[in-house]
DNA sequence: TGCTCATGTTCAATTTGATGAACGTTAGTG
DNA sequence: CACTAACGTTCATCAAATTGAACATGAGCA
């Protein structure tokens, strides 16, 4: 059985975020709800509950939205986010592959 | 039938930069693939494709995975995101809450 | 080096979101 | 103002993601 889930503040106000952006990019773009849908790849519904911030949505469907509104995610466009994505990949090979817990706990305070 | 979907390249980099990034946090703090999706509420399986990049894990989860490993989503904190809200709520009102087509076409050219 | 546990990956059963139609409402445009 | 189309919302059905177990691999630590 899957538990109904609780978000943190930062997440539910992240997606309202993500999702007014995704309205104002279409809208701006003077695309109608049906227009970007077709072009993500989704049904109407779905965008609109992409747009409200909805949790529910496939992480893949609503970054399609954004691109195709003209939201630039992370603030960086396609050339920006490979290279970010490079940088990353080699932090990644800098850090232990394996987490051992050791004795200091997750330490988290607040 | 839903079709198997297509996703630009910003997309995908995207996917794969948060999912870096949430690794990338998860492992600085010292917490197990299996502390990570306890805290979350999913699977460890799920967040491993979370930590992939997949398209498919749902966005409410991503970015709770991504506040959980303090991630800032859109480089920015609760006070700034909710800031960021408000202020993107004012500027959905101030544009046409309906789009009509004009005869200017969203000139795709395909 | 050897041991232990985190990680990578696969899989069937189940829960969930996506879909598309339908309907009422709203807002832009002539 | 009137008209038309975009928008908001609900719902049953179906496809897909989630789950949890299981196993193999590999990394960290004594």
């Amino acid at each position: 059985m899957k538990r109904k889930r609780s978000y943190a503040r930062q997440t539910r106000e992240a997606l309202s975020v993500l999702g007014k952006l995704i309205r104002i990019g279409r809208i701006e773009r003077g695309m109608t709800a049906q227009d970007l849908a077709d072009r993500v790849g989704i049904s109407r519904t779905t965008l609109h509950n992409i747009e409200k911030g909805a949790p529910g949505p496939e992480i893949g469907t609503v970054f399609e939205a954004a691109a195709l509104a003209g939201v630039r995610l992370f603030d960086q466009g396609d050339a920006a986010l490979r290279t970010e994505n490079g940088r990353l990949a080699e932090k990644l090979t800098l850090l232990p592959k394996s987490v051992r817990p050791s004795r200091t706990e997750v330490d988290d305070d607040f």
